[in-house]
DNA sequence: TGCATTTGACCGTA
DNA sequence: TACGGTCAAATGCA
């Protein structure tokens, strides 16, 4: 019985950091789109009034949001961390631990790391290919002059393609072996002009990309965490927000974002079974993270309460045992 | 010598 | 079963 309630609870728990990451990531995006749109729009105010160094009240608003996000989750880490197993994201970044490709391959050759050396044949059945490919998740596909970006890619493959002139090229973040960085991409020619690049990117960085400073503000790899909630066009719209500003940066001439959401939705749902072990549904969930909106650190207090979709809250006050208990209810 | 690229084999998915 | 994605040994390059 006590077991099981646990179970639950962090089960709940564990769902409901999940949210919060993904509301932290949300935020950040948005925190980075509307500094795109503010650089452009503010720039030439910003060189007038050089010097008078007063924030920006978005920008100032959106810390807020982010801190909020970055507390709850701290906080929540300390209640359960088997529940926070997921990393708490660095700004722009967010790894999406959960679920679609955590089967990494280096653990499937973590025990012969140390004799690589192997030959090709005979040894190759049971080792090599002993990975679980990347579902498509969170593609875009842009098309651009040039398949160079800020980032470090390193080729890992090649490969002809049926009906297709050009081969097709994999690349992989340079940082995968050192940060487990899972943002890949694949470049290919394109039929009709051979000077343009189809360059469809899978993933996001995860990598903090210290000899990368841009990395961190890098709209394109804050990607959008598509979920089933989220319908095909809410999901095509960030895409397109995101390849937009990509587009600036790259010379992109047109984008298409390819929604996945199939893919999610599938990955979705397993996850959502690996994740409820318990009775509770994505309904209870949903209203879970209703209730729960953000910590306030001078008070020490968490603000609860509702949240509709429109813009009206209702604010209520817990201290962390009334939290702890609030999430307790939630299971019992 | 170390790192990046090439290339054929292997495996998962549709 | 075919195709596409990934692995990893071989090779190239600085």
């Amino acid at each position: 019985m006590d077991s099981n309630s646990n179970n639950n609870t962090k089960s709940i728990k564990r769902k409901v950091v999940d949210q919060l990451v993904e509301g932290y990531e949300f935020a950040t995006q948005l925190q980075l789109l509307l500094s795109h749109q503010h650089s452009n729009h503010l720039i030439d105010q910003t060189r007038l009034v050089s010097g008078s160094g007063s924030p920006d009240p978005v920008d100032e608003l959106l810390a807020k949001i982010l801190g909020s996000f970055h507390k709850t989750i701290s906080v929540l880490d300390t209640f359960d961390p088997v529940a926070v197993s997921v990393p708490i994201p660095v700004e722009g970044s967010w790894n999406a631990s959960c679920g679609d490709d955590s089967a990494a391959p280096a653990s499937c050759n973590g025990g012969d790391s140390g004799d690589s050396k192997k030959k090709r044949l005979g040894v190759g059945k049971g080792k090599r290919g002993c990975y679980t490919r990347k579902k498509r998740s969170h593609t875009r596909v842009v098309e651009a002059r040039s398949f160079e970006d800020r980032y470090a890619w390193r080729k890992y493959g090649q490969k002809e393609i049926l009906n297709t002139t050009f081969p097709r090229s994999y690349f992989r973040c340079t940082h995968k072996p050192t940060q487990g960085c899972k943002a890949t991409k694949l470049v290919q020619k394109l039929e009709q002009d051979p000077e343009m690049f189809q360059i469809t990117y899978i993933g996001y960085h995860t990598c903090t990309a210290n000899d990368q400073t841009q990395a961190k503000v890098e709209p394109i790899d804050s990607e959008i965490m598509m979920d089933s909630d989220k319908t095909v066009a809410e999901t095509t719209a960030q895409n397109h927000v995101n390849a937009k500003i990509q587009e600036q940066d790259n010379n992109i001439s047109s984008v298409t974002v390819v929604s996945t959401v199939k893919e999610e939705e599938k990955n979705n749902g397993d996850l959502s079974k690996e994740y409820c072990e318990g009775s509770s549904t994505d309904g209870d969930l949903s209203l879970v993270w209703q209730d729960i909106m953000m910590f306030d650190d001078h008070q020490n207090q968490y603000y609860c309460g509702e949240i509709s979709t429109t813009t009206s809250h209702h604010f209520g006050f817990v201290d962390n045992d009334q939290f702890s208990s609030f999430f307790d209810s939630y299971c019992a």
